[in-house]
Parts: structure tokens; C-alpha cells; sequence
DNA sequence: TACTAATTCAACCGAGCGGTTGACTTTTAG
DNA sequence: CTAAAAGTCAACCGCTCGGTTGAATTAGTA
């Protein structure tokens, strides 16, 4: 658990970029060094340490120096976060129909709000 | 599953945003209208509606004009997809040891690079 | 020692974001 | 019919983001 809201925010913050879930799956397989972890890509080193680094303040990513690299390894603990809160946002959706009415009573709502108009969606 | 990764973007990018994720909340419980949802806030009505259609660009939540008001009710499945990857990535990660001697000798490289520079942790 | 490799830093750019305001549309109420 | 309610839209503002370039830092190498 422990999820501090500041955390999800920078955590989910990291994962909205395309890039970023690349990296945090490369280094799924394994740790890597920022060179190796850049050479996939076509921006330049610079890009990509700085991606890095939105990746280590989430706290997905662990550098350490060693020589003139620097490993970077994969924390999985944000991931949980990340799957938890998802999940049991989920889950409890799942549970708002305390009575079956509930549900009954949402679907009556829509159909009659889409129906005389003439279809579903909002304009 | 389907997690386009175009939808993954828009999804996390989503979820990043504190009042966006309140909003979120607040539909677990049920459906709601967008003046209701935006009560809570001390924002504009105006800036929650943008807000709600964020997540409704990221599948996340479906409008549903209702009369002069527009009904929201929280559509899961991208909370799924989100957990879904976010947990998949975790435990691919967490199989990356198809030999004990990955994680050993993983843990020797990151000692043998803080220990000469006294500390973990890069500059 | 001087040179090169690996990485970060700082400054900059254009694009997009979060938020406000004010006008506009549509629906309900008097 | 007129007026108010509920939302959205468009324009705007300041700020952050993703990315580049070029200089600076740090560590191996000849």
C-alpha cells in the first residue's frame, strides 16, 4: 500500500509517456545503462536521461553509478500502486449495485435520457 | 485485454491529474451529473467540464445527455487495462531471474558500483 | 598527461495543459 | 413568452513538457 496521492500523481504522470513504458519495460528483462537503454530510440542521449530521470523521481527506476555509467533498475513497488489503485477503483465500481436495483434503476435513467433524443453519447 | 497503446497514453495521462482521479472516485459510487461532480471543487463549472471531457476522451467515462443536464457514469475497462499492464509489467519483471544467478550477480554489480563511491544513489 | 567515453546540466523552443472568463445553446420553469 | 439553469465552446494566460543543442563533469585509457 503506503500510495501517498503526490506519488500516483508523478507515478501516472511517467506512465503517460510512450516512451517512458518502453523503457520501464526494457528494463523489465533486466537493468541497463542509460546507453543501452537509449541506443532503441532515435532521440538523442540528452532525450532520453531526462526521460530517465521523470522515471527515477516516480520512483520506477533506481540509478546507481558505476564508473562513468550509471545502471538503472527497475523498482517495482509504484507498479503495485499503480494496479491497486486501478483494481480496486474497478472493484468498487463493481459493488455499487447494493441493491440490484441500483443497476435497474442507472439503465432506466440512460435509456430514457437517449431515447427521445434519439441515440446515446453527448453532443 | 485490447489495450490499444494510443488509449494507454490517453488513460495514464488521465489518471495523472489529481481532481481527475477525485472524479473518478466520485463516479465509482454511481452516475452522476457534471454539476454534481463539480460541486466538491472549488474550480469553474467550465473547468470541470473539461476535466470530465478528458476522461471521456480516454474512454473513461461515458456522457449521457439527460434533458438540460448530462449524466457521467464510469466505464472500467481501461481501469482494467491499466491494472492489467501495470501488474503484467511487475511480474515479468519479478521472472526475471530464470536463473537465481541473475539476481546475484545483479546485486554484486550494484554493490561492487556503491561501495568505492561510499553510497547508492547517483549524483 | 592528454584523450575519449558516458552521462548530466542549462538554456532554449514549440506545443499542450490546467484554469479562468464570457458568450452561446438548449431545456426547464414561471 | 420570458427568464433562469445546466453545460459546452472559444479565446486567452502562465506553466510545464518533450525534445534539441552545446558545454560541463566524471572516469577510464593510451
Amino acid at each position: 500500500m503506503v500510495e501517498s496521492h503526490t506519488d500516483l500523481n508523478t507515478v501516472f504522470g511517467a506512465l503517460a509517456d510512450p516512451t517512458r513504458r518502453a523503457l520501464i519495460a526494457a528494463l523489465a528483462e533486466g537493468p541497463h545503462t542509460v546507453g543501452e537503454l537509449a541506443e532503441p530510440f532515435e532521440f538523442t542521449l540528452a532525450g532520453v536521461s531526462k526521460h530517465i530521470k521523470v522515471l527515477s523521481r516516480a520512483g520506477l527506476v533506481k540509478q546507481v553509478r558505476n564508473g562513468r555509467r550509471v545502471d538503472c533498475s527497475l523498482q517495482p513497488e509504484p507498479l503495485r500502486s499503480v494496479a491497486d489503485w486501478a483494481s480496486r477503483t474497478e472493484s468498487f465500481w463493481a459493488s455499487r449495485l447494493e441493491s440490484l436495483e441500483t443497476v435497474v434503476v442507472e439503465r432506466r435513467r440512460e435509456r430514457a435520457a437517449s431515447d427521445p433524443a434519439g441515440e446515446g453519447g453527448v453532443s
